[in-house]
DNA sequence: GGACCAACTGTTATGTTATATCCTATCGAT
DNA sequence: ATCGATAGGATATAACATAACAGTTGGTCC
């Protein structure tokens, strides 16, 4: 197995893998969006993780699942899907995929990760969004995706 | 030559490379930093470009102004020295390198990059940089090094 | 029903970005 | 003169991502 981005050592579990498997369920079910077995396994997958996922890590674990080799294109595709959709953020520092809570609210948040134990927090902040789209409007600029990671040692790390 | 992150097609040129070369090379004598010829050759070529690089078309460029083959550890080694001492920026989502402006002030800024040239804008802003703190601390996470992208139009390519 | 199209997945191959490892050269300090 | 520290050369490989094409399924239209 090759050694691709893990779930880090001591990243501590999701606040609630299951919500936000349940929250998607319904989410896809609400817009009429094809939840196949497939992605329904790289749900799972992202869900009962511990940290975020690679995306060599997940071809990884859906081939054991499988009992077969998966190739890299069936997992981008899926995780295509879901980033389309906003179910998972890409965490562009690491190479890495997560799931998002704060489905409803246009996923605008920050991320705050780990540098210790690959924990990824997602922080939403009101104050820090507009004053981001007011900085870009400054500049002339349209702002159309935007990505915020700051890169530390979380509450439990800094101990 | 392969088809790396090359500068983008209308990429305006850099506001002032030569004034941001002399500005490194001032820094380095400052802190006593070792401008070898190696990394004078990669600092011209950042400066010169019309835009942000990947590493591997610095490595195609070092390559021919050498007339051979330069390996990929020699120019990210080269890179990890301006990254260490804040010369030069990484945008994570795009693999691409670029000088960065602002030398003096602990290099904090957002990005604005647009999709449509290319072109990235460093903008600095206090307000932003406390806000991201203080919504950091109160999670309780010690931020080490902060990333901001903007992915949009810029005001050229809105129009 | 049969023709068709769109969405999804499988498969193979390849492209792109980044690092590990080991070795050599240079230079200043002991 | 030796030694350690820093820089760079060379080889190999790891890690991340996409292109291109083929097969399958499920719906729609006639």
């Amino acid at each position: 197995m090759s050694k691709t981005t893990p779930p880090m050592k001591n990243a501590r579990a999701k606040p609630n893998p299951a919500r936000w498997r349940a929250q998607v369920e319904s989410a896809c079910a609400g817009e009429g969006l094809h939840l196949t077995p497939l992605r329904r396994q790289v749900l799972t997958i992202l869900a009962e993780s511990s940290g975020p996922l690679g995306a060599y890590a997940i071809i990884d674990q859906l081939s054991r699942l499988e009992g077969k080799a998966v190739a890299p294109p069936t997992v981008y595709r899926a995780l295509e899907f879901f980033l389309d959709h906003g179910f998972v953020y890409k965490i562009e520092s690491r190479n890495a995929y997560a799931p998002c809570e704060h489905l409803g609210h246009a996923h605008h948040g920050a991320l705050l990760l780990c540098e210790k134990c690959g924990r990824s927090d997602e922080i939403e902040d009101v104050k820090l969004d507009r004053l981001l789209q007011e900085a870009a409007r400054r500049a002339g600029f349209a702002p159309h995706r935007q990505m915020v990671e700051l890169v530390g040692l979380c509450r439990d790390c800094a101990a």
